[in-house]
DNA sequence: GCTAAAGTTGGGCAACTGCCCAGGGCGAAT
DNA sequence: ATTCGCCCTGGGCAGTTGCCCAACTTTAGC
């Protein structure tokens, strides 16, 4: 059986497992720091350190590498946030975890880059784009389901609302050189807010941080 | 006098103007079909109708024929808005004046495109990211005096807000596949409407600075 | 031990890249 | 009519690209 092309094999040694692993490390690294097109097989193979001749062994192509890095990061940083926002126990609680998850993500932080270098890869390819856009309507599902549980406001609205300001907020915090997160911070808390006022009118504001 | 290099030169000649300008409207052409650094100077040459060499006697390299061309078109949207900007005289006129402006860019607009496009090659280049960060600053001044003119917000809280939002909102219909203006319209309008319920009602808010 | 599969190597190929440049044409001033 | 810049041409150069592949080593099953 010539397996046609090793697509996506997934390794069945514990060496061919390991420098599968280094190459999607090597691939999250220089996406961020040459941009998408411009990571190359020998650049990846260098920075794996292992022969070129490898990267096609082991992924169908540069492309498909790129992608699968790229979603794996993304898949991983989302698995974190499901965790921290599931231990958060009231709306001010969640919403400080949605804080300073954008806090961790300043100015030209990797983590940004990778999602807008790669959301901009997915415009012209349409698997990575479908790819993509469910490990997004996942996270988004996840912030509706939470706030909705947390009596922020009715699951859909609170979805919308969140998701163009969770995706502008990391766009704003990755390419704008000298946004704070001060200048960021105060525009999602009162996107989030307002839903509570019309509960019962509530003056507690949100400490400064 | 060699001229050292033709880098910016303005052409002198009548048809030199006129290739300049086919080679800057191939440019932005192409730089959404294929992305920024998928460029090449073959590529702008045969799009533009002139010979290959041309492309490097009109600039100094193709990455100074990019940005000469992404600048152009982003300083000609944001002029064109000005104008409309300062035609509406109210309020609600001036939200509505951005949220069509906003329906314009709908989904994967070219413009969206050269947007992202360009402000992520500006994370590799420092004089296209000063260039660009001069255009953007433009922007969201014109906004912020409009509406302290107008009598919506204190200038710098408007201005913060409003960067935010656009910003955010930009990416958020270039890169959501399925995302109508209906679902962010209500957001930018939540982001806008408040700070005059404030003045009326005068519920003292916390200045977040 | 032996065999077959899995993994690895580094060179090779055609296609492309940005940039250069010797040379030619053309309009205007002299 | 000659000269002088500007404009234009197309090929050439050295370098890089993605992907392939024949030969090699390592590993796993027996």
């Amino acid at each position: 059986m010539t397996a046609e092309r090793r697509v996506m094999a997934a390794s069945a040694t514990v060496r061919g497992r390991e420098v599968r692993g280094r190459l999607l490390a090597a691939a999250a690294e220089l996406i961020v720091e040459v941009g998408w097109s411009g990571v190359s097989t020998r650049m990846l193979a260098e920075r794996a350190g292992v022969a070129p001749g490898l990267v096609h062994y082991h992924f169908a192509s540069v492309q498909a590498l790129l992608s699968r890095a790229a979603l794996d990061s993304m898949h991983g940083i989302v698995e974190e946030f499901r965790a921290q926002l599931e231990g958060a126990s009231t709306p001010e609680a969640a919403l400080e975890v949605i804080l300073s998850a954008l806090d961790g993500y300043s100015g030209r932080d990797p983590m940004s880059l990778l999602f807008v270098e790669s959301f901009l890869a997915a415009t012209r390819d349409e698997e990575l784009h479908t790819a993509l856009a469910a490990v997004v309507a996942d996270f988004r599902a996840l912030l509706a389901r939470r706030f909705a549980q947390l009596g922020v406001a009715a699951p859909d609205q609170t979805a919308a609302v969140v998701a163009a300001a969770v995706d502008g907020l990391v766009l704003h915090r990755a390419l704008s050189p000298g946004t704070s997160a001060a200048t960021v911070t105060p525009v999602l808390a009162r996107l989030l807010t307002p839903a509570r006022r019309q509960q019962r009118g509530n003056r507690k504001d949100r400490a400064s941080r």
